[in-house]
DNA sequence: AAACGTACTGGAACGCCGTGCGAGTGTCAA
DNA sequence: TTGACACTCGCACGGCGTTCCAGTACGTTT
């Protein structure tokens, strides 16, 4: 209970202090702090986690008072894929030779991506064209016509890696499903995976069976598969390359 | 109003068409049933479309019912994924060269799930474990064995050829976001996408605003881009497998 | 000092959603 | 006749995205 004038509002005493009255100190929401902390949220928590509502909370407004900045959940989803990809690092040594800096470029987009794992299903959904991400794509086109590529050729070889990294990384982001599944992190689900593999009855899948136990450990570590993959692609480019140059 | 007896129950007189009354004409919900309606569903609507009150709709029944087949609308979901994959044909023609025979696969495991492309996106953020998606990948990894692949290198070609060819799907499946894109197909969307790039300034995207209008219509066609990189793929594949089998 | 426009906030409410609960109904065996 | 079982489904809960609109603060104009 306030004690208030006849207009309603309560009376300024001045040296009480007022009752959640962020005036002064209030700086108004920004779209980039939102985008922001979107991204926080979604690393944090996942993208079940993650809602407008909830968002609004972290950010201590209203849920409803996102929607000035941004028109949509589906938008600010935008923003923040395009956001996110300020983290693939774009720096290369520009005098190393041109398979080396694809390669390069190409780990770092991964490794970047990895960096927001949460987001990765994302990409299967939507048709991003931030101006960050044009930024990737367009650094990556430069490399790739600095190795000799045009016309057709550097159209189907940049969407063939593009294929192939985000590809890797969404099948690398993404858990098992299925019962027991819950609380698990993301390594114990990856064993429990591979451990379903092997007991699989095995004269129904008899290579799925072998597959894990015949592959050393150098086979099972991070990233080597994506690294396997990628040389044979680029080995293949090059090898194109040489063919279509020399004739 | 319908003449009732004390306890409540119509009269049944025998004649008389019973109304909603479904017994004996009705035998229950199967999970296949459910499952195939799902898919059905999918298919038409996408998948903002589906849920579970109106899948339940689809086959008469009340959204509730279809808890007593299936878990979860999770597991229902990992149920459509696998019996989707029973699209993919695995007929092959066993004399031919074992590169012949996985370039068919691959082209085959994209035909078969492109024909459900509202699905590609969920295969982002699931590892699917059924009995139809295994059989897929069994059949890949005995073509690949029949190659020359084993240990090691068997393990890192599959996870390649499969990266690859799951992120050809996802990414083919993506829509342009964004403002003006209601109501347009998929192919007007593609359209959009090209001109945009098209339009893009060029000072700060010079190969991306180059990269439509350099590109003749072979390398826009539907699938040139994924056959590309399979190619590619499989050139580098085949040149590691004679390095180290001849060593 | 008053009036006004503009920028921004956020509560109420709508219509969806997934799903637990438990009462109900039909079928078949004892 | 009784009871166990298989199956259905209305109700209700809490959460969601989003629209609408009343409200507030502040800079500018009068």
């Amino acid at each position: 209970m306030t004690h208030s004038r006849s207009d309603g509002k309560p009376a300024r005493l001045g040296w009480w202090p007022e009752v959640r009255d962020r005036s002064g100190d209030r700086q108004p929401l920004t779209r980039d702090q939102i985008v922001a902390a979107a991204i926080k949220l979604i690393d944090a928590e996942g993208l079940d986690g993650f809602s407008m509502r909830r968002l609004g909370k972290e950010l201590g407004a209203g849920a409803t008072s996102l929607y000035w900045h941004v028109k949509d959940k589906d938008q600010l989803i935008d923003l923040v894929l395009d956001e996110s990809t300020l983290d693939v690092r774009l720096d290369d040594d520009a005098t190393a030779p041109w398979r080396d800096r694809l390669a390069g470029l190409a780990r770092e987009i991964r490794a970047g991506l990895k960096r927001h794992h949460h987001l990765a299903p994302l990409y299967g959904s939507r048709i991003p064209a931030g101006p960050n991400l044009l930024r990737v794509m367009e650094h990556l086109l430069s490399l790739l016509r600095a190795g000799g590529f045009d016309g057709d050729k550097l159209m189907l070889a940049f969407a063939s890696l593009t294929n192939y990294v985000i590809g890797s990384v969404i099948m690398d982001s993404r858990a098992l499903s299925g019962p027991e599944t819950e609380g698990k992190s993301r390594e114990e689900l990856q064993a429990m995976y591979l451990a379903m593999l092997a007991s699989l009855p095995a004269d129904v899948y008899p290579n799925l069976v072998r597959l894990i136990p015949e592959a050393g450990p150098a086979a099972i570590a991070e990233d080597a598969d994506f690294e396997y993959g990628l040389q044979r692609m680029l080995d293949g480019m090059e090898a194109d390359l040489r063919r279509s140059g020399g004739a």
